[in-house]
Parts: structure tokens; sequence; C-alpha cells
RNA sequence: GUGAUCGUAGCUCAAUUGGUCAGAGCGUCGGACUGUGGCUCCGAAGGCUGAGGGUUCAAGUCCCUUCGAUCACCCCA
């Protein structure tokens, strides 16, 4: 019997995991570059770490979630998200003692039940940053900033920044409360969707791609212009800092995040080559959800990234083209009786740091050639018992199908000095 | 969860109005060159046509079910 991957996910074949692994690198080295740390956190959590933090009613938590009991009838779930569980570790491990913020980047798979799409999948993989411990919107600037930043190293054009404020506990309310009667006032001219969000959760009729809808929204009350001072100064602040840095952006009002957790800057990137599902890069502040899991109050701001959706637009762009990946050195063995000194050789190949392998199948030499050919190996070197008599070895580049002949003691140093040099 | 389109070798695709043993290119392996790749030529392996049922003398082709893929809604990364 054979099987298909489970629906909704995939095997990332090297091809695309060697791409992957580059933007993992890329994204490693320029979050160190902006002082965050890598954590790595349980691929599951006790449910309630999500149905809290995400929001009861959201959608995420009401339909996608994968929630399972274990042998001793514990409620888990494996992550939808990447912040919470962040969160849940702040919290658990005391990090409040740390020297404040503490800046934590991670990046695995995520799990949603949706139905698969173009650059959407039911395992999916994020990488995402947080930030947490201080509320200054010079921060939430540097959040959105690295995004920009690493999208920008990846040789992504065309990206759109969507940002908006959505407020906090001091304005939030108030401003609810003003929507849903603007909204129940118009009750009759909503979707049937909406009619429910009216109550559930309002923010969300802005979403609604619904045409009446729409023209209902557009002169809905925006928390924009409800907002209280301190927040209009903070993002003020914020728009200041991304203009200090040349950041093009847009105000969205409608942006309403879809998780519960959300105050203050929210902000969103959209590439035009993702189709539908055109969302690079999402997140904003949450200054109530270190609160939310138990600890002191304590402000924060994150983003997350969707890998494949990167890698997608990243390939649009031909920006992979200049990943580099082939092997240096393939032991070319002329005949069987030269194997044992051909492996001794291929060891001190690997272990002078030198990628090296040898053909397992007992090819003819001809074969071989045509493997390290296909295989994509810098060079070949000939291992046979004319060399081992005579003590020296054949090198043959196989770009250029140059062939050189060198003592058989000095290959190591010999490869090392040319493989290093060129690159 | 809703809708549309689609499932034939590892991959990309053929197969007359249902009608002989389901084909090709690429890829894989081997050979032409008995110790030298890329080009060319030759050969081999590889398919219960996604699965199950039905209609028919006859199904890859028509019908139903199911699974999966793709795209959109929805949702978000």
């Amino acid at each position: 019997m054979r099987y298909n991957a489970p629906k909704g996910t995939t095997d990332i074949l090297p091809d695309t995991a060697r791409k992957w692994q580059y933007l993992e690198s890329k994204a490693a080295n320029m979050f160190k570059n902006y002082g965050y740390e890598p954590i790595i956190t349980p691929i599951f959590e006790h449910t309630e770490v999500f149905t809290r933090s995400i929001g009861i009613s959201t959608d995420i938590v009401q339909k996608e979630m994968y929630t399972f009991k274990d042998k001793a009838g514990r409620s888990l779930t494996l992550r939808p998200e990447g912040t919470a569980p962040v969160i849940r570790a702040y919290v658990n491990n005391n990090m409040q003692q740390l020297p404040q913020p503490v800046k934590l980047y991670y990046m695995g798979p995520m799990f949603r039940y949706e139905r698969p799409q173009a650059g959407r999948y039911r395992q999916f993989w994020q990488i995402g940053v947080e930030a947490i411990g201080s509320d200054d919107p010079a921060l939430d600037a540097e959040s959105i900033l690295l995004m920009i930043n690493y999208f920008k190293s990846l040789g992504l054009k065309g990206l759109t920044l969507y940002i908006n404020s959505m407020g906090c506990d001091k304005d939030r309310p108030k401003y609810m409360e003003l929507l849903r009667e603007y909204a129940e006032a118009n009750r009759k001219r909503l979707c049937k969707d909406c009619q429910k969000r009216i109550d559930l959760n309002p923010l969300r009729l802005f979403d609604c791609k619904d045409e009446s809808c729409q023209l209902v929204m557009k002169d809905a009350p925006k928390l924009l212009n409800y907002l209280e001072v301190d927040c209009r100064k903070h993002f003020n602040m914020v728009k200041r800092y991304l203009e200090m840095q040349k950041i093009e952006y847009i105000v969205k009002p409608e942006l309403v995040r879809g998780l519960d957790y959300y105050t203050k800057t929210t902000f969103e990137v959209i590439s035009p080559f993702l189709g539908a599902q055109n969302a690079i890069g999402g997140g904003g502040r949450y200054d109530k959800l270190v609160e939310e899991f138990g600890g002191s109050p304590t402000p924060g701001i994150g983003f997350a990234i969707g890998t494949e959706r990167l890698a997608i637009a990243v390939e649009k762009e031909g920006a992979f083209d200049s990943i580099e990946d082939r092997m240096d050195v393939f032991i070319a063995v002329a005949d069987q009786s030269a194997k044992p000194n051909a492996i001794d050789i291929l060891y001190a190949l690997r272990e002078a740091g030198i990628s090296a392998d040898i053909d397992y199948m007992g090819r003819s030499l001809k074969a071989q050639l045509k493997y390290a050919n296909r295989r994509g190996f810098k060079y070949t070197v000939f291992i046979g018992p004319e060399e081992l008599e005579k003590k020296r070895v054949a090198v043959r580049n196989m770009e250029t199908g140059e062939q050189i002949e060198i003592n058989i003691d000095e290959l190591i140093k010999v490869m090392r000095d040319i493989v290093m040099e060129r690159f």
C-alpha cells in the first residue's frame, strides 16, 4: 500500500529544503544583527494557551486547531501560531528577570486545519520574532523595519506595507460600543456572517469583502479617529520612525488582524506574487498578552513571516539563483581493487572539510563520471592501481574538463587550497 | 465549511465519436568508448490509467461514491 502525505502537507524535497535553509540562515543572521536570540518551544501546547490568547471567537480557535487528548486525558493543541507559545515560555521561565526587552526569534512548523490553497497549507512554516518588555514605539518601528529589511536583503521588490493602530484598553471599549451601535443600526444591510460578527467581534466587519458590507463599513467610525491621546502619540511616533528610515507605508484603518491579542500597532506586508494568500508577513503589539498568561503587566511586539510564501516570492524574483551548493570532490575508482585506498582518501578529504563522495553502486568508471556530472561535483579525483603505484592522482575540473596530476600525499593540501580559494 | 476545474510511468503530457497487447519526451540504469562526464545514438527497467462501485459485447474515455490536487470564497503567514 502506498500512502500520500496527509492533506495540506507536503514533503519538502532537497531542492526546496535547500532554499528554505537559505532563507532561514539569512533570517537568523539578520535577527542576530538586530539583537534577537533563538528560542525553540514545543510543537504542541495545552489547548488553553491558544484559546485564551488568540481569542475564543476567532476562526483559528473556532475551527482551525488540531486539538487532541493525550493518553492522560490532557487537551493539547498543535500550535497554530508562534507568539502564544513564546509568551507562555517567557512567563513560565521567569524571563521578566532577564534584562528587558527580551528579544527572541523562532522558526518552525505551525498547524491549522484549513482548506489547502496556493500559499496555504495545514502544516506551514513560520519565521517569527518577539520583543517583550518594552512599549517604546521605537521598538514597534524596529520590528517593522526588521521585517522589511529582511525582505529587502532577499531581493524582494514591489511589497506593500500596511500599518494600523488597534488602540488600547483605554479607548477600545468605548470605540467598540460606538462600532456596535453603528453596525446594529445597519444590521439589515450586512451579510449573514457579518450580522453574527456584530456581537462576536465587530472589528472583523471591516474585513468582509461583501460589497454591501464594505459600503456600510466605509462610513463606520474608525478606531484611528477615536484613539486616546497616548495611543495616538504612540502611533505617530511609530510612523515617524518609519519615515526616518525612508520606509513607505500605507495606513489602513481596516487592517484588523485575526488574533484578538493585538493592541496598538498592527502591520502586514503584501506581495504581488502570491495570489489570494498575499500576506507574506504580519504582526503587531500585544500589551495585554503576558498578563493573560499570569505574568506581571508587560508589553510586547512581534511578527511572523510565512516561509513557503516567502519562498514563492523570492523564487518569482529569481533571487535564489545565487545559491551555490555543489559538492567539492567525487572520487572515481578505476578498479575495485583500489577501493579500500580510495575510501581512505575519501575520509581524509572529509576530515579536511572538503565535501566528498564516492560510488556505492559498483559503476564502471565511465558511469562514475556520468554520476559525478549529474550530481554536480566540482572535481573528480581518479584513484586506481596505476595511481597508487605511481603515487600520483589525476584531479579533473568538472566544469572545464581540465585535468592535472599531483602527488598523492599533496592531494588534501591541494584540494583544500583549490576549494577554499575559489569559494 | 462552500464552489469550480482536474487526477494516465519518478516528472511533463499523448491515446480518433467508448473499440486491437496504454504511448512519447525528460529523468533513472546500462551500452556504443573493456581507465575518463557533459553532445549524439542504441537498449532496459518503470503503469491493476488515484481508489471503489456501476452502465456496456467493450471504459483511461460515460455515471455514482470516495480520496487527493489546483484555484477561488473564507481565513491568514
